[in-house]
DNA sequence: TATAATAGTGGGTAAGTGTGGGTTAAATAA
DNA sequence: TTATTTAACCCACACTTACCCACTATTATA
């Protein structure tokens, strides 16, 4: 059975309810490869929003980091803002996870959120930020992106 | 039997119906490899239309997106501004996809459509669109493209 | 032209998905 | 320890989606 891997796309919009939590969309669940164990790593994104790793991508980025000398400031500081923030979180049995306090705080999330695929990791969006990212993109910024990459 | 592989070819005429469903047209499917299950990425095109990419040459694009580093601000916007709009369908037992409703709206599409086989790739436009880009054509626009492609 | 086979369309049903909330277990503090 | 709060887990309902059956239309074949 050599059938192609299916990675995570799409958008969806939905929102926290009143425990924090948030719907992992049944697309992405069934993409997510079952070494996972319904379990993602949670951080702040580069962007002003949520990134939700699967733990093996998660292990991959990892072993990147830990390849950084510690003996850079800048590398120790790099490193430590990104895992500072990044906790485990595992979905229950209706597919949802819950979004800690300090993440919700960092990516203005407050009831609505945009949840979007991007392939091996997912992001977490409140509609008020992502508009605000939309809106700083160039038409012709990509096109020299585009170029390399053959559609 | 290794005999020279077909693509996608030809234009058709078809609707949706209530469900949002279109058909894909049989020759179509029958030129599809069995590899990609039924499959396809729907997303947008470069124009006001949808493309749809067998899940193997959508997993060409999606590797090549992959291998640009998410620390790059640009990297990740271009990523995401397509990954967004892209989204699984497989054809049911009567051939049919489901058209998901913010890439009906971005296309225009109300209920006609017309399907155009793209060699590797389908799209699927409204009527009214695919009329405004044809008068669009300049006759003499193709001419240095003479230069690349040896008919 | 008649007949069979394939393709396309409509719609009903059952399974899957998302959402709210309740109950139990665990953690924290008095 | 006991009281109080917090978090994990599970149940139930409403809704959506995917799947299947049946009918019609079109194409191919004799």
């Amino acid at each position: 059975m050599n059938s192609i891997k299916l990675r995570f796309s799409g958008e969806y919009l939905s929102s926290l309810d009143a425990k924090n939590r948030v719907n992992i969309p049944a697309k992405f669940r069934k993409v997510l490869d079952p070494i996972n164990d319904r379990t993602f790593i949670i951080t702040r994104g580069f962007d002003r929003c949520l990134t939700l790793y699967p733990i093996y991508e998660w292990s991959i980025v990892e072993q990147q980091l830990a390849s950084l000398s510690s003996l850079s400031d800048r590398n120790r500081k790099f490193i430590r803002s990104i895992v500072r923030h990044a906790s485990y979180v595992q979905y229950d049995r209706q597919g949802r996870i819950v979004i800690p306090d300090n993440l919700k705080a960092y990516s203005g999330i407050d009831r609505d959120v945009i949840i979007i695929g991007m392939i091996t990791k997912i992001e977490v969006w409140s509609p008020n930020q992502i508009n605000k990212c939309d809106s700083e993109v160039e038409i012709d910024e990509f096109n020299d992106l585009a170029d390399d990459i053959s559609f």
